[in-house]
Parts: C-alpha cells; sequence; structure tokens
DNA sequence: CCTACCGATCGGTAGG
DNA sequence: CCTACCGATCGGTAGG
C-alpha cells in the first residue's frame, strides 16, 4: 500500500536503479494490487505484474517463486493492515462495546478502502496450505482482536454469556459479509462510497452490539 | 445441478446424439460447475469445459457467445435454486420469526451445498452488467424473500420498528457472511461438513432473530 | 457440431 | 535483472 505501480516502460534510470536495492519486491506487490483493481483477477499475470513494475518477466522470480507466492505478500500484507487499522480505530475506547463496535467498523472499512486485498485475503486463490491469519504477526490479528473483546465484554458482563465463540463468528460473519456484499458491488449504487460504506458499518455494527448484549430482563 | 459432466473421449454414440437435440447447453453448465468445483476459477476456459462435455472446443459458441455467457447461466442457475430453497424450507412455517431463521439456514445450506454457483452468483467475474437479482425470476427472489419476511415481522410487532432496509441488510450480512466463510474455508476444519454448517447456520440465525426481535422493555 | 488454423499470451528456464 | 527461447494453451473464426 505504499509506493505506487510504475509506467510500463521509458523507466528513468535512476528509478530502476533502486530495484538493484530491494525495492522490487514491493513495487511487484503494488503492481499485483494495481493490476488487480484495475483488470480483475483474470488480468493478474506474473508477465502484467512485471511489466507495470517496469522489469522484464524473468524479473520476478529472483522475489516470488510463482504467482501464488505473490499473492500471499499481498495477503500477508492485508492481514497485517487491516489488524492495525482495527487496533487503532479501537484504541481510543475503554468500554468493550465500543470497541467491538469501532472494530467491527474498520473491518467494514478496511474492505471498502482495499479491495484488492480483501479479495485475495478472503479468495479461493491459494492451492497451498496457508499458515492462518492469526499466526501472520506476532501481534494480535483480526479474529483474536474479535474474539478478545468479546471475551472481555462478557466478563464485564455487558454482553450475553456462555462460550464466547458463537458470538464471535456472529460478529465476524456479520462484518465479514458486509465487506463482502461491498466488495463484490451487490449493493445499490447508491451504497457505492466509502462515506456510505462507512454510515452503514455504523448502523450495522450498532444492531449487532445491541443483539449481543445482555437482555435486559423482560 | 441436473445431468453430470461427461467423460472425455470416447463417447458412446448414443450419448453425443442427444446433444443434437438440445442437452449440450446444460451440459455445459454442468462442465463448468464441476470444474471450478474441482479444479478452481483458474482452470475455467472454454475450451476445458467443452472437453469436459465431450464436445469440441468450438461447439460452445453455438450456445454461449463467451465464457461470461456461461458463467451468466451458472449464475441464473443458482439464485433460481437458492430463491427455490428458502422457499421450500420457509413453506411449512406461519412466524415471520420461523420463517426469517429458515431463509437464513436455507442461504447458508445453498452456499455449502454449492460453492461454485455461489461464487460465480457473488464473485467478481462479470464486466458486463447484469440484470440485478431481484429481476432474475418471476417469482421472489432471495432478497426480495428477506425483505419480504422482515416486514411482516414489523407488521405483526415481532421485530423493531422502523425502515426494513437495515435489518434486512443486517440479515443479509449475516448469512452472507457466513456462507463466504465456509466457502472461502475461513473455519476451523472441525467445521467443514455440511451437518456442521447447518448447526452453525442454526445458532446464527437464532441469535440474529434475537437481536432483530423487538427489545423487551427493560 | 467438427476440422483446421490464426495470432497472442503465458509459465518457466538457460545462461549470462 | 536481462535476453532469448521453449512448449503449451487459449480465444476466436472460416468453412463446411
Amino acid at each position: 500500500m505504499a509506493t505506487k505501480g510504475k509506467r510500463k516502460q521509458e523507466e528513468a534510470p535512476a528509478d530502476r536503479e533502486r530495484y538493484h536495492h530491494g525495492d522490487l519486491r514491493q513495487a511487484l506487490v503494488d503492481a499485483a494490487v494495481g493490476l488487480i483493481a484495475e483488470e480483475g483477477f483474470s488480468a493478474l499475470t506474473l508477465r502484467e505484474v512485471a511489466r507495470r513494475a517496469g522489469v522484464t518477466h524473468a524479473a520476478p522470480y529472483r522475489h516470488f517463486a510463482d504467482k501464488e507466492a505473490l499473492l500471499e505478500a499481498v495477503a500477508h500484507e492485508g492481514f497485517r493492515a487491516m489488524a492495525r487499522e482495527m487496533r487503532e480505530r479501537m484504541a481510543p475506547h475503554a468500554s468493550p462495546l465500543e470497541r467491538l463496535h469501532e472494530a467491527g467498523v474498520a473491518y467494514v472499512l478496511f474492505a471498502v478502502r482495499h479491495p484488492p486485498h480483501f479479495r485475495v485475503m478472503f479468495g479461493p486463490h491459494f492451492t497451498r496450505p496457508r499458515s492462518p491469519p492469526q499466526m501472520v504477526e506476532g501481534e494480535a490479528d483480526a479474529f483474536r482482536l474479535l474474539v478478545d473483546t468479546i471475551e472481555a465484554g462478557q466478563a464485564a458482563g455487558l454482553l450475553r454469556a456462555g462460550e464466547s465463540r458463537p458470538l464471535t463468528l456472529t460478529a465476524w460473519s456479520l462484518v465479514h459479509g458486509l465487506a463482502s456484499l461491498f466488495v463484490d458491488r451487490q449493493l445499490d449504487e447508491s451504497l457505492r462510497g466509502v462515506e456510505a460504506a462507512e454510515a452503514l458499518a455504523r448502523v450495522q455494527t450498532r444492531l449487532l452490539v445491541e443483539g449481543l448484549k445482555v437482555p435486559p430482563r423482560g
């Protein structure tokens, strides 16, 4: 998500020079993301990625064994960024309910802002077994954040008691479903922008938190 | 979902003969579904589909202009089947809450039983604008069923009042998210089978219905 | 629905 | 990281 993809040919020599110093790997990841965003998955070939990065089609093999290895790097970057954005958004809040709400909104917003990453992270593009997301980083991943927050809410007597897993899966399903509907453009055109997505994510996550609350004795 | 794909070569002439009488179109749809299920999307080419259906690679063009047209047929079949399964499962129940629950379970079960259809229906595989799902059939589609059921629940005073759209989107997001997590194999291995899926769908949909209920005055 | 054929692209490797 | 090259496959069409 850092540097941008590069033009096709006519690179300034100074630019190309940098690839010899370690930028090419990231440039290839960026090129893959841009290519998916602009041309779709079917256009994603190692050769086209190489073209976008301004190198010949043999160069990527110095950094990635094959296309799947490149996609793994994209997914890794995505999981890392998503968890970071969730943490940042939860940090200012102390209440488990508020933290759960913010985590959900951040999950959806990440997907809306980074559809290629989201698609690679959760799509059917890997044939080799991958290390589960929770092992991706030393820091807590998105799923772990949800579990911990929900357990904190239960411990504080704010959320329905019992096993945390069903509640966590409910929360995950809701935000994952909403995110998927956005990314796959299944919602009305009026709901396409990031602002609309945030508004909708807020409403949905509010309903979620309400539904997971301890039911008031009635 | 009807007939099965056919072997590669050595067809009995009687079998091939049928293609001249109108079976090839469906055979191609079935072949595409089987190919996606067994080899993944990247293996889906019109030529391989033709091979599976036992015809030469030029034959499919008699029925589909291109790969996208074939996928549109798969999606159409999927939307139709999903709505039908939802209706069948809802039919025995009168209470809107029960009907909502059954609709949700049916949605998830359809995805778990027919991953290729689900992927084609909601995946990013179409470049041409498609007619929205709700227009796919004369009969009510999956989304319409959800909306109607929720509005019936509101009218009966069983579900939270107000606009039906946010509630519908919550329900849709939850079942779509759970379905997606299954289809994309994001859940633990212990949760892979259809039975596990149904059990989980039941729990999740129960939580959903609880959450959408009119909050008891407390 | 088939045979025959086209240009284009791809993954991958040798060898520097 | 590049040039040069390989076999394989694909979408699509002509012409029957």
